[in-house]
This record gives C-alpha cells, structure tokens and sequence, in this order.
DNA sequence: GGCTTATATTGTAATATTACGATTATTGAA
DNA sequence: TTCAATAATCGTAATATTACAATATAAGCC
C-alpha cells in the first residue's frame, strides 16, 4: 500500500490529477506566478524571491518541469526557465471544463 | 523539515495550493465528477463506483471536505455528500484567473 | 589549467499521503 | 433491544513529499 492506483482511473483523470499535483505546493504556485510576471526567468532569481533553499527550488522546478508546465535553458553559467506555452494550455483545456462544471443547477440534496 | 513553509507565501498561494492539493489525486476528481453527474450522492455508490476500500473512500471523502469543496449530510443509515456550490465557486474565480493567464504573449526566453 | 558562479544531485531527516483490515459508532428496522 | 446496514475511525505498512546541508557538475573567465 502506500502509492496511488493509477491502473483504476481514466487517463484523463490521471493527467488532471497530475497537473494538479503539480501546483498543489505554494512554492510552485509562486514560481508559476513569477514566470508570468516576467521580471525574470533565471533560476537565481527564483530562488531569491521565493525564500526557500536552492536545492528545493530545483527540486521544485524539476517537478513542474517532469509534469511539463514549465521548460529550462542553460544561459551561460546560469538557466532560464520559462512556462511551457503548448502544455500549459492543454492543462487549461483540461482543467477549465472541469472548474466551469455548473454547480448551480444541482439540485443541492445536503 | 518535511512540512511545507506555509509563513512564507502569500494567503492566497496558500489557499491555491490547498485547493490544487485536494484535487491533486484521480480519486478525488472522479468523485468530483460523479458528484456532478448526479447519479448518486450516497457515499456507498461512490465506493462502488470509483473502485477503492471503503475507508479509503471516507478518507478522500474527509479531504474533500476539509478543503471545502464538498459537504455531506447523513440520510437514514447512509450519508448523502454534495458538491459544495459556494467553496466550488470560490476556487472556481480563485483558479481561472491563473489558469488564464496568457502565456502566447511571453516573449519565449527558452 | 585553475577560479568563480550558478545549478543539479546526493543523502537524509521529518512529515504527509495512500491504502486497507479491523473495529467502532450510528441509524433504522424487526 | 437485538440485528443488519452504512459509514467513520483506528492502526499500521508502504510510499511520497518537503526541506536543506554537503557535494558534484557545468560553463565562462583569467
């Protein structure tokens, strides 16, 4: 026991869980953000602005990177991370389906 | 160490991350969209159907409902669990504004 | 080559999650 | 009140996550 069944869901619920896993850290959340706000990409910088130890900002960055939400390259000494365009709006079609499921027409039976 | 340094981010990264968190597994989306399908809200068909122990279930049950998104109230010897329409909407304008943001207008640095 | 800077990796401790068997409430019915 | 049905809780094993110090790697510069 202990991991999750995977084998037992669709892979749509798979691949929703996993991108959701993927920003289920605030530390991610703030990542994300700050690729957005393009002050920078440097990974230095991330590690300043977040406030955590720079191995687990690059843990961190490894894992929004295994989940595709985010892309690296090497510049000179230092790496640029920037958001994965193209996965990042699969997620969002994905995603918004789900988000946007209209809870307003149950009937509420609690 | 192991536990997430919530002091540092922000109430609404917090809050985004925890919403994230409870979606972050394929058996809680699958009971979000059963719950939405209406089938059922009757906590033992959702054992049935998603296919996992019955104190399993409860348990994700229990997180799905710490984090707000659903409630549940109990109906003769069964208990009846529905999607939370405030909290959903909450997280709904919480996360969407995310989500969107529009990634195509980043000048790609990668 | 050596030196500096920037990032990744390794190792590890603390904590959290996932899953389920066994058990314990709780409710309704006989 | 005894019984059956339903769900929650307890206990626990397996696994995953989070965090960081120490170390290794890689790239540019002298």
């Amino acid at each position: 026991m202990g991991a999750t069944k995977s084998e037992i869901f669709t892979p749509a619920q798979n691949h929703m869980a996993r991108m959701t896993k993927a920003l289920a850290h605030p530390a991610r959340i703030a990542i994300i953000q700050y690729l957005f706000a393009r002050r920078s990409c440097v990974c230095g910088d991330i590690v300043d602005v977040v406030g955590l130890a720079q191995p687990t900002i690059s843990q961190h960055l490894k894992e929004l990177k295994s989940a595709g939400l985010i892309k690296g390259s090497v510049e000179g000494t230092s790496v640029c991370y920037c958001i994965d365009q193209k996965n990042w709006s699969v997620m969002k079609d994905l995603l918004s389906p789900f988000l946007n499921l209209d809870a307003a027409i149950l009937n509420d039976c609690c």
